[in-house]
DNA sequence: ATATGTGCAAATGGTTTGCAGTGAG
DNA sequence: CTCACTGCAAACCATTTGCACATAT
């Protein structure tokens, strides 16, 4: 679906457009992070990086993570009681489709908001009961701190 | 703006009904929850309640805000890396606007997303630089296992 | 060569939990 | 009178941090 190589020689590209070392660790990272489907979390990128390099921590993983964060090449998805999962496919605000019972992150095809959910509905086979749309942004105080 | 006093009759109601008892440390952040305008922490009202109630303990403010939570009458605003903000007010998916610079939470006047994006800049004041719109339910495996 | 990155282990911080004591119904 | 609730302190757990060592450039 996505072209995976691509996003993968964007990410190398933009670290070093930024400055930054390419470890192999950050490498299997990234190779995890891009050529993912899914949306994983911070573990399941680090089990997956140990198949091939054991000695990694995952506070290597985590630091890979927020580097990519800053250079906008990872979205992050946070939630408040479950770890947070990332999707290096896609790095831009986008919709998600989760389930509550086993936190499967999916993207819909379908991309406006009454029409929008039951569209989602239909693409992805959930039984949607309830959604969050968030916009962040600089409250008016806070642009004038600029 | 809202009618604050019916929303804390709702609250008391709703614990009733579901068989909960009505302590007065449970009543003064029930109170907090409903009379307040923002979206304060679960800090935030602890402290507020604290003025009133100086033996309560954050727990107590925590165990109350998931009693509510479990009976609908507060939503929970769940993020990665902050603590969770709580509406009392409006205890139903809306759309949030949320400053990434001081976390200043608010409402929007407006409620259909291009065009959303922009309302939601005029009404607010914000400017806008992200958003974040999930759907949540069970995916099709869970439906199955119910 | 040298500063950046790694890995460990300890710290953090919001939230939850266990349990003995308290009080609402 | 009883059982749900409170408050304390300890536990939790995802994530971050400090620091000595290693290594990409």
């Amino acid at each position: 679906m996505a072209d995976h190589r691509l996003r993968l020689e964007k990410m190398i590209e933009t670290l070093r457009e930024t400055g930054h070392r390419l470890t192999p660790q950050r490498l299997a990272v990234l190779k995890v992070l891009s050529l993912s489907e899914g949306h994983p979390s911070a573990e399941q990128v680090y089990e997956q990086v140990k198949d091939d390099f054991p000695t990694t921590s995952l506070a290597t993983i985590y630091k890979t993570i927020n580097l990519l964060k800053s250079v906008d090449q990872v979205l992050e998805l946070g939630f408040a009681h479950a770890s947070s999962r990332y999707d290096g496919n896609k790095p831009y605000p986008h919709p998600h489709v989760i389930c509550t019972r086993c936190g499967r992150v999916v993207d819909p095809e379908h991309t406006a908001m009454r029409e929008l959910s039951r569209d989602v509905a239909i693409d992805t086979g959930f039984r949607i009961t309830h959604h969050r749309l968030d916009f962040y942004g600089l409250c008016p105080d806070c642009q004038e701190a600029d």
